[in-house]
DNA sequence: CGTACGTTTGATCTTTCTCAATAATGGTGG
DNA sequence: CCACCATTATTGAGAAAGATCAAACGTACG
């Protein structure tokens, strides 16, 4: 019934057993805003349990009011609402290094769901220390902020994807966020990516429906703008799809460093 | 060309000149967090200038990196953003005391637009200013926060409308959310609400067309869930209205308070 | 090896879009 | 106050994108 065999997401050479897990939030963070090395300890200092989670099991459930905040260690997740119908929406993904329930510290009661999308691990800090961190040390506090608020764009930009570009041109954004997003944060160099997403939740992340984002994909594919191997895939001709999907990253705020995106673009 | 007609928006009497122009701030920010009568004094010390915009105007535009704050006081904004071959997704709608830049304050460009949906007018603070509050008030602080953070679950739930309700209960949410947020606020407690929004607008809102819009309201009032007299609308079965439009307003996480939404509900 | 889940395909149907024309409105200038 | 103009609303007919239904096919895991 659920997936077991080998480990998705995250090359083993950048998650290993041995890295401290909150390594990974602090690349997160620091993807939107600068960390001293003081705010770094800071960071690892807090306390934290590890824990495995399959596939779709929930880590927020709409209604629900979370007393600890959980970071994606490896695995995929995604944010989601339901129609009183019971058709769902994907609002976001989330990879490894992003907190999951952060907005939790500052609003009450939770007004979406966060489930698994692999199975995965997750570090869950309990809230009062996340507080105590925050308060002491105003310049986590504002990374902490920012890296919250950086996903309001990204919704953003759904609806936009989700309302007004054609099923072709909205799951190639889709795809270009993902890919995007995953350089950004230095996972997945290669260049080629583990699609850790069924068809029919891609639908579910784009508006459509399974069958039709299976036809689409096909079409992508004949036009060379996508390569699939199973659930790996790559794309060809980066430049193009980018077109095809209207993607612009500017949505995503990324720091520009030095070192841009360098298997893409 | 520009509409130059009466004042849109605001009941007059809750809408004095002589009334403080950040008080709407005010009410607006206790809608979502408690303040103390210090904090009110503080916000209300703010140095700020008033503005009359005319309807289309952008406060903000995508690209941008402001340095002031502007505060609506009177008339609606909108946000949203365009898609490389030009069409247009409203993302959120703003009312009077809403600020329309506060996410700036952390983040470097802008990444969409604030245009104006009818004029009116706002008060701009500068942000230097807003920091200087920030810092110095973390009461303040927090509502602010709370208030930049509490727009996210209006844009995931707008992704859901668009992504899968169909046309008729899409607008019938689209309706509930506008009057929920207005009653809230404590504008327009009559019942009847003037519609600044064109059926063009209506449609880029809920990613649909003009025309297309302009039948599913026609539905509506035939359906009597409607009550349509130019732009002047009003909702003879609130309850109903409610169920089509898949309408549970735990998104817009507003404070209980002893004073639940009166004319409606 | 079989079962459950995910993918692929075909045929048909529906919602919504497009195009185009007409009718109202409200604001403007005279 | 009236006539004119630009914008917005309304209506009809036809087209298209995407949904729905149903079946067959793969494949991974147990």
């Amino acid at each position: 019934m659920i997936s077991r065999s080998r480990p998705i997401c995250g090359r083993d050479s950048l998650n290993t057993p041995e890295q401290h897990p909150l390594q990974l939030l602090i690349r997160k963070l620091e993807t939107h805003y600068p960390l001293s090395d003081h705010d770094r300890q800071a960071i690892l200092g807090l306390p934290y349990k590890r824990r495995h989670l399959e596939a779709q099991s929930y880590t927020v459930r709409e209604g629900a009011r979370p007393d600890r905040c959980a970071v994606l260690i490896s695995g995929y997740a995604f944010r989601h609402k339901v129609t009183g119908n019971g058709d769902r929406q994907f609002v976001s993904i989330n990879t490894p290094g992003e907190a999951l329930d952060l907005q939790n510290l500052f609003l009450d009661e939770s007004d979406h769901n966060v489930q698994m999308l692999t199975r995965g691990e997750v570090a869950e800090i309990p809230q009062h220390a996340l507080e105590e961190l925050v308060l002491s040390e105003p310049n986590v506090s504002r990374a902490v902020m920012v890296s919250t608020l950086v996903e309001a764009p990204i919704f953003r930009e759904w609806a936009l994807n989700i309302g007004r570009r054609d099923s072709r041109s909205r799951i190639a954004h889709l795809l270009c966020e993902f890919a995007y997003r995953l350089t950004m944060q230095g996972l997945e160099p290669s260049g080629d990516f583990e699609l850790p997403i069924t068809q029919e939740q891609l639908a579910d992340a784009t508006g459509l429906t399974a069958v039709h984002v299976n036809r689409v994909l096909k079409g992508l594919q004949s036009e060379g703008l996508l390569d699939r191997n199973r659930r790996v895939v790559s794309f060809p001709d980066w430049h193009r799809l980018r077109e095809v999907g209207d993607f612009n990253p500017r949505y995503l705020h990324a720091i520009h460093t030095s070192e841009p995106a360098r298997t893409l673009s």
